[in-house]
RNA sequence: GUGGCUAUAGCGUAGUUGGUUAACGCGCCAGUUUGUGGCACUGGAGACCAUCGGUUCGAAUCCGAUUAGCCACCCCA
């Protein structure tokens, strides 16, 4: 088959035969949101390219070197989002969200572009669910957020994945700390490898979780940055533990995690994986104090996170995590004859409206052949409608997992398959099982 | 942006030291006596062997470039 074009280089489509998969992680993490108070805000795929340039921070890679950035026919310079929160903080700003009071909490899922190489984990449109909280300084908020993302994996079952949180203080320490850990690493130069050389100058911190060995062995003994947090960001950063342990939520302290967005101050965090690749985190994120002021606002704390769906995909498919099965076919109405087909047409359409999934042929198949397509897309129950059933007026209703058939009459057939259909959901429910979680899908089924 | 591996029907693969109609499994379609699925059997459709160029009498097979995929670095979700 020879493609006029084929899909851009790091995109992915996903099928009608998967999609459910996604759409489960996002009803799984809308649904724990709102439990939390956060609500969905939706804000454009595209903004003015300073949003972001001010936003993430004009040093930073994304900006450098991955936004997609174009002039559009008005001759306005316009980026494709390369993360959620510019975008969410430039809407708090417009719509002037601020004055209805603080906290304001509010999520998202949206697609994200970054012009990067494609590898495990990491494609040029991917998709991130975000939450933020514009308003609350104290650590409840950070607490909070992490709190959140720790439901969302229990709640999808997900597994192995170790939270590490560290503060990277606020402006004032992290400036002290900046100053000390250059003059250690300068006085370690000659045994730095060439890409640590250039962080030295723009982001000392990161030389600390390089993966060159030597740049490793040189960091163990490189100032942390949490000797240097001043009273203020320390006393934050142990009331996020104490918070963490109240909710029992397991953590480890890793002084070397550094987000690499200019916006954050105080607490950062990664949830990790070892199960997905060389990308192993599945959701980061923190405190950005001093964002809102960046782009226009008053000063105001805030804290948020984003979760890669694609990487939580992967990670639960590696898990083999259970995902509800896709919604089943209640009838196939198999059609003989045009006649036939037209009532077949009618009732699919009336139980339709009664909200029941029904299908019938539609390229003009032969019985058998219809039979075998209602079983391939799992039909529970068919029904044949033919001159013999027309003329009569009953037909024959047959369970397609046992077999078993019975007289259904036509003139209450919308009804009495209702009941019929009911009747055979609730027989194959053991109620001693169904606790409060699993209610929701039991009509849908679980694998 | 740098590196490693890969590229054959919709999917997963085979294809011997270059040699004639490119094979198999799954899937798809149709049949196995007339109006009933799953199992089995039979048949069928579907591939310019990623693209372009080179070596050769001859290339899916060897060489080069390009493109795409996978993986890693960088960076991040």
């Amino acid at each position: 088959m020879e493609l006029v074009t084929k899909a851009i280089k790091g995109t992915l489509d996903t099928l009608p035969e998967e999609s459910y998969k996604i759409q489960y992680l996002e009803a799984a993490m809308r649904e724990t949101a709102e439990n939390f108070g956060f609500f969905e805000i939706r804000t454009p795929v595209f903004e003015h390219t300073e949003l972001f340039q001010r936003g993430v921070g004009e040093t930073t890679d994304v900006v450098q070197k991955e936004m997609y950035t174009f002039d559009d026919k008005g001759g306005r310079s316009i980026t494709l989002r390369p993360e959620g929160t510019a975008g969410a903080v430039r809407a708090y700003l417009e719509h002037g969200i601020f004055n209805d009071g603080a906290p304001q909490k509010m999520s998202y899922i949206t697609s994200c572009y970054r012009y990067e190489k494609p590898q495990a984990g990491r494609l040029r449109e991917f998709h991130q669910f975000g939450v933020e909280n514009f308003g609350s300084s104290s650590p409840a908020a950070d607490a909070e957020i992490i709190s959140l993302a720790n439901e969302i994996f229990n709640y999808l079952g997900v597994e192995n994945l170790r939270l590490e949180i560290n503060s990277i203080g606020c402006p004032e320490c992290r400036k002290v700390y900046h100053k000390a850990l250059k003059e250690y690493f300068e006085s370690k130069k000659s045994s730095l490898c060439p890409t640590c050389l250039e962080r030295l100058d723009k982001n000392p911190m990161r030389i600390l979780d390089c993966k060159n060995p030597e740049c490793r062995e040189i960091g163990k003994d490189a100032p942390v940055v949490l000797d240097y947090l001043c009273d203020e960001c320390k006393e934050h950063f142990e009331n996020v533990k104490k918070l963490l342990e109240i909710m029992e939520i397991e953590y480890s302290v890793n002084p070397k995690i550094v987000r690499g967005l200019d916006y954050y101050t105080k607490t950062v965090f990664e949830f990790i994986s070892d199960d997905i690749g060389a990308q192993g985190t599945v959701c980061g994120g923190g405190r950005y104090d001093g964002l809102v002021e960046e782009l226009g606002g008053n000063p105001t704390p805030a804290c948020g996170f984003g979760l890669g769906l694609e990487r939580l995909l992967l990670l639960m498919e590696n898990q083999g995590c259970a995902f509800p099965t896709r919604k089943p076919c209640d009838l196939y109405l198999v059609s003989m004859d045009e006649k036939s087909n037209l009532k077949a047409a009618y009732l699919a359409n009336e139980l339709r409206k009664e909200g029941m999934s029904v299908q019938f042929d539609v390229v003009g198949r032969g019985l058998k052949a219809q039979m075998k397509y209602a079983n391939k897309i799992g039909a529970v129950f068919t029904v044949v409608l033919g001159e013999n059933e027309l003329e009569s007026g009953t037909a024959k209703l047959k369970n397609m997992e046992d077999g078993t058939e019975e007289e259904i009459r036509l003139d209450t057939f919308v009804s009495d398959f209702q009941t019929k259909a009911l009747e055979n959901a609730l027989k194959d429910i053991d109620w001693s099982d169904v606790d409060e979680k699993s209610f929701g899908s039991v009509l849908g089924g679980e694998n």
